[in-house]
DNA sequence: CAGAGAACTTAGGAAATTCAGT
DNA sequence: ACTGAATTTCCTAAGTTCTCTG
């Protein structure tokens, strides 16, 4: 591309344009507080300013969506409420599924959230309404009558919920058989008890060490403090920002509650006594009977029952988080700037509560109103509120296994498999696009290409309150090195701070492309790669190649077509345990696709050591049995020329060791016993083994312990000593067998380390991939699906084995 | 037309529970 | 039966997408 490529775009158009990608790029470097001066600003649109004006408004300014919702919504503030929010709602209900409709059907009214009207939404039957009241406006009788009864709960208790308009069916309801038309509302009539909110602080008095002195602090104080000492022992404690944060709130707290008191410093700070009281705790809770341990499940469960089921559309459907979040110190991912900060309790002030109307709103706590009561049938939360940290919305919504979910769970794999008729199509035409003479295309082909080929996120613009983490649109210069002619090395932190770490060979029109990205105009590292894409121009321009077509459909195709294809190498022939195996590496293909990590897990390196040792364990085995059978019938030496290879990386000094080590255990295993013994001999009123037998036990163990040391030490070779050599053949075989499992075990506990398996299985490939590979090779489901994926994924299990992706 | 907000999906780690080997 | 490992469940943070708003 060259910068003659120039137009007659209006210089509006062109300004709007650059000043745009300027802002973004000085803040950047703002934020990296790199040294770049302000002429790398100045000179970073300049080579921009060739977008024809018709390519860039096709791109900019989509024909807007025309629906109900936004002519209706300027007028509707005049309005009685029961007059315009069905309004737009039916029309969205009328219109055929698609993105206008959905668009239509999710423009809530603004008026509705503010108004607190009385006016009735006309109860139409199958008509979507959407009703305000005040948060007090059930009368309390009715709602003791209607609290008392267990509808949500127990399917027999239909009666009481009949009473209410609904009948709760048991039967199970395949939603999936029906077609049903997407984009209306999102239920019909819906029920629920609300949400938990957490036990009440209780104080424990222990105090806080400043400076020699112990302090001890009102609940409000204690219960910050406690927080903290909740988090010692792990990484948090020793983050400079997350104590910083935390102090603050908690001086805070101190000048409200604890005034003139001599904290100043976290440094002088000693939460030891308090740790001590939660390690006591955990003790405590951990020394419970099994019967106490039950009891408390058990009382528990009572507390909870009513709110783990709603009634939707007159079924029972799980709820899934109806737990109100506790308060505690915000445990921000990555370098959060706000990790630490104190997380404040959840009051039934705060909460809005979303419901069916005309069915009984459930209690707020004794003495408390719930912030508001809302029926709006367009969307699926139950309830709502606001965090302090960030100022998120945080909703409780159904269960994964509901309904509500598995329809757009299924609609999520049916889009993307329909990128499967058209990526041939969409690959095309974004690489013809590499070589635009406009820089926002080809930077969109390019984008679009990593998307595609890395299955790299969206990568939306982040703020500077958050941690730094970027994906592909907000890649900054920094984040590539390239290497002539087409190796890209990608380094950056993606999404939850997980670093993606990848040195690949890429077309080589997008490692050119990426290069004039790079230093086009003159860039310093913290700028941005893609200085002229956005994720929504990214997106609006993939609604043009598909309807309903956005950047993270690909991440789902890749997946399961990946996945599909890796499957291919299941062993039809091969046991169960094979297949599976090929499962686990297509499913592991995926979750390296996708850069799935976690952590190593602390015990990792002495697993693995003690797994090798089992290795060597058996190895040893079969060499004893392999010398022996050299030994009494040396001429199968010619027949079978492995048994006298030596067994790989089994050492005369591992032997030793290992040999010496097994005199410990043996020791302390007669010990053992010889107590267990006893203490049944005790127990049963008789006299007690003489200690000689002890000792004598042991003494022995001090022979074979010497005799290894010095080196004279025959092992035995485990076989009967009568055994014929075909059977001691055998016995080596089958231990090969268990060296090669234990080997396989070993590769894909090393494999798995650092991969985690299970975001791909719950999010990216399609279940029915899975359920039509079991079918066709005979494995059943639970092998691969457990209870809870299996619920999630019922909508899926009828496929056939012939079914593809 | 960017920025905020709403709603929903995706994510890894911790805690709880189950499993497997001795 | 006891342990330590593996798996499952819970938790909630961190993304994406789309709409609304000033």
């Amino acid at each position: 591309m060259s910068s003659s490529d120039s137009d007659g775009a209006p210089l509006s158009v062109k300004l709007a344009g650059s000043a745009a990608a300027r802002r973004k790029a000085a803040s950047r470097r703002a934020a990296a507080s790199s040294s770049s001066s302000s002429l790398t600003a100045d000179s970073s649109g300049s080579e921009e300013d060739n977008v024809p004006l018709a390519k860039r408004s096709r791109l900019t300014s989509l024909p807007k969506k025309k629906g109900g919702s936004s002519s209706s919504s300027s007028s509707e503030s005049d309005q009685p409420l029961s007059a315009k929010v069905p309004a737009s709602k039916r029309a969205a209900a009328a219109r055929p599924a698609g993105g206008a409709a959905r668009a239509a059907a999710q423009g809530r009214p603004a008026g509705a959230r503010a108004a607190n009207g009385n006016a009735k939404a006309a109860p139409a039957a199958k008509k979507p309404r959407v009703k305000k009241e005040p948060s007090d406006a059930a009368p309390a009788s009715a709602a003791k009558a209607i609290a008392d009864r267990k509808p949500l709960v127990k399917a027999e208790s239909t009666a009481t919920a009949a009473s209410n308009g609904s009948e709760v069916s048991d039967e199970e309801y395949k939603w999936w058989l029906d077609h049903k038309d997407d984009g209306g509302p999102k239920w019909q009539t819906l029920e629920h008890c609300g949400v938990l909110f957490p036990p009440e602080y209780e104080p424990h008095g222990k105090p806080l060490g400043y400076k020699g002195a112990w302090i001890t602090m009102p609940p409000e104080v204690e219960e910050v403090a406690t927080f903290f000492a909740g988090v010692l022992g792990t990484d948090h404690a020793e983050n400079k920002v997350f104590q910083a944060n935390f102090f603050d709130d908690f001086t805070e707290l101190l000048g409200k509650h604890m005034p003139g008191c001599p904290i100043k410093e976290f440094k002088h700070c000693d939460f030891s006594r308090i740790r001590a009281h939660l390690d006591e705790q955990t003790a405590k809770r951990k020394a419970m009977t099994k019967a106490e341990k039950e009891a408390a499940k058990k009382e528990r469960q009572a507390l909870e029952e009513r709110y783990e089921f709603c009634i939707l559309d007159g079924r029972r459907e799980k709820v899934g988080n109806f737990r109100i979040e506790p308060p505690g110190l915000f445990r921000g991912r990555g370098a959060h700037p706000k990790t630490g900060r104190l997380k404040r309790r959840v009051l039934p002030e705060q909460v809005t509560i979303n419901i069916g109307e005309g069915v009984r709103v459930p209690d707020p706590p004794p003495g408390h109103r719930w912030g508001e009561v809302q029926h709006d049938n367009t969307v699926t939360w139950l309830a709502m509120w606001k965090e302090n940290i960030n100022g998120n919305t945080k909703y409780v919504f159904l269960a994964a296994g509901s309904s509500l979910k598995g329809q757009s769970d299924m609609r999520k794999f049916d889009k993307a498999r329909n990128l499967v008729h058209n990526i041939d199509a969409i690959r095309a035409q974004y690489t013809k696009d590499l070589k635009s003479e406009v820089m926002a295309e080809r930077q969109r082909a390019t984008a679009l290409y990593l998307i595609d080929r890395f299955a790299l996120r969206a990568g939306n613009e982040k703020g500077d309150d958050e941690a730094d983490t970027v994906g592909c649109c907000s890649l900054r210069c920094e984040h590539i090195k390239l290497e002539p002619p087409n190796v890209v090395h990608f380094d950056f932190l993606g999404k939850d701070s997980i670093r993606y770490e990848r040195t690949t060979e890429v077309d080589k029109q997008v490692w050119k492309n990426l290069r004039l990205f790079r230093r086009g105009p003159p860039k310093t590292s913290s700028d941005m790669l893609f200085d002229r894409l956005t994720t929504s121009s990214l997106n609006k321009h993939l609604q043009t190649l598909m309807p309903g077509l956005t950047a993270k459909v690909f991440r789902t195709f890749n997946a399961s077509f990946v996945f599909q294809q890796q499957l291919r190498n299941t062993p039809s022939a091969g046991t169960e345990a094979e297949k599976i195996l090929a499962y686990n590496r297509a499913n592991r293909e995926v979750a390296v696709l996708c850069n799935h990590q976690r952590a190593v897990s602390k015990g990792f390196q002495g697993q693995m050591t003690r797994i090798e040792d089992r290795l060597l364990m058996v190895r040893y085995q079969r060499k004893l049995l392999k010398d022996h059978l050299l030994e009494i019938a040396p001429e199968l030496k010619k027949k079978h020329p492995e048994l006298a290879e030596p067994e790989p990386l089994l050492t005369d000094k591992w032997i030793k060791e290992h040999l010496l080590a097994t005199c410990e255990l043996d020791r302390e295993k007669a010990r053992k016993k010889f107590e267990r013994d006893n203490e049944k001999l005790k127990e049963a009123g008789e006299p007690p083994l003489p200690d000689d037998k002890l000792a004598e036990q042991i003494a022995a163990i001090d022979a074979r312990e010497a005799s290894i040391q010095d080196g004279s030490y025959v092992a035995e070779p485990g076989v009967a000593k009568n055994a014929t050599t075909d059977k001691i053949l055998e016995k080596i075989d089958k231990l090969g067998q268990r060296i090669a499992n234990i080997e396989v075990d070993k590769i894909e506990k090393d494999e798995n380390k650092t991969t985690a398996l299970s975001t791909s299985k719950i999010n990216y490939i399609d279940p029915r991939i899975s359920i039509a590979w079991c079918k066709k090779y005979d494995v059943p489901l639970e092998k691969i699906f457990n209870k809870t994926l299996r619920e999630k994924f019922t909508w899926a299990l009828g496929v056939d084995s012939a079914w593809t992706f």
